[in-house]
DNA sequence: GAATATCCTACCGGATAAGTTGGTTTTTGT
DNA sequence: ACAAAAACCAACTTATCCGGTAGGATATTC
């Protein structure tokens, strides 16, 4: 298990798409804009999210990333293995000390923790839905402040 | 938060700490060996992690390391501060998108976890118990391979 | 065909993880 | 008194990875 910021930019980038979810694709630029990434540096960690069947690719212009499946078939551990890639979870020395094995059970634990909160249940809370109603009262698309159109 | 090797270096230690909390100091040198982490590096853990109070350390021969305080009053996340020292958890951006908002929601639902989880109730299950038993059956320290008494 | 976007590859710089070397001090046992 | 075992300490090295840059190619819409 590894939690960096490499984490948090991949989870929170997703909690975006999954906010607009029902407007259509989301591009890179606006995510990269709003929250202060680079654009290649999300493009990268959007690669690893495709690879891993998370997101969906759409070109071209209007295009842009869609969640690959139902919010609430999206665990945040799913997006933490996708970018982190470290999924060996050094099963290895089970055989070793019990302070090693008492690691393991720990990190099983919170792996659980982790991979049975989806990006459903973190979004479907009331204050966040309110938030999303008001902003499309004010503009169709929602949230990001995109003054690109005239 | 963040979670890496550094951090699992960290928490193995001290669950050895814990498991031979009756046995007197634990010395670096045994954790070391039958973890295989360089002696240096530990040290170097134990530096920051005595700084927070969470270990004491016997000089002289038959010295090493005790736990600070007792294993109930330790937390998982207790260990993991004291070694990454990265404390910030960017509430900066509090006023930032819904993204962000529900990535600090989510994140403090998790330091929560790791605050309660303390060493002793990681410790106290049966088959440790059960483990530790039958080691201290065998030879009066228990665990560890040290063959180096005569 | 211009603009907008994903897609792809290679490289770079700095931070930090992890380890190394080489000590000093304190304590115990002989 | 001396040797061994340990914590302590500091400087340095190496490798990894995070985050970013540069420069494209491809697909789609208007």
């Amino acid at each position: 298990m590894r939690l960096s910021t490499k984490g948090r930019y991949a989870v929170t980038a997703m909690f975006d798409l999954a906010l607009h979810e029902q407007d259509g694709p989301v591009p890179l630029t606006e995510i990269s804009t709003c929250q202060t990434i680079s654009l290649s540096y999300l493009e990268q960690l959007f690669a690893k999210l495709r690879k891993k069947k998370l997101v969906v690719g759409v070109r071209g212009v209007g295009g842009g990333y869609r969640l690959g499946r139902p919010a609430h078939e999206i665990s945040i551990a799913d997006i933490l293995r996708a970018v982190d890639e470290k999924v060996d979870v050094s099963r290895a020395a089970e055989d070793g000390d019990p302070a090693q094995a008492l690691w393991i059970e720990f990190s099983e634990k919170l792996y659980a923790y982790l991979d049975h909160r989806t990006l459903a249940d973190c979004i479907d809370r009331p204050y966040v839905q309110r938030i999303i109603a008001r902003q499309d009262d004010q503009h169709g698309r929602g949230i990001v402040v995109r003054q690109n159109a005239a």
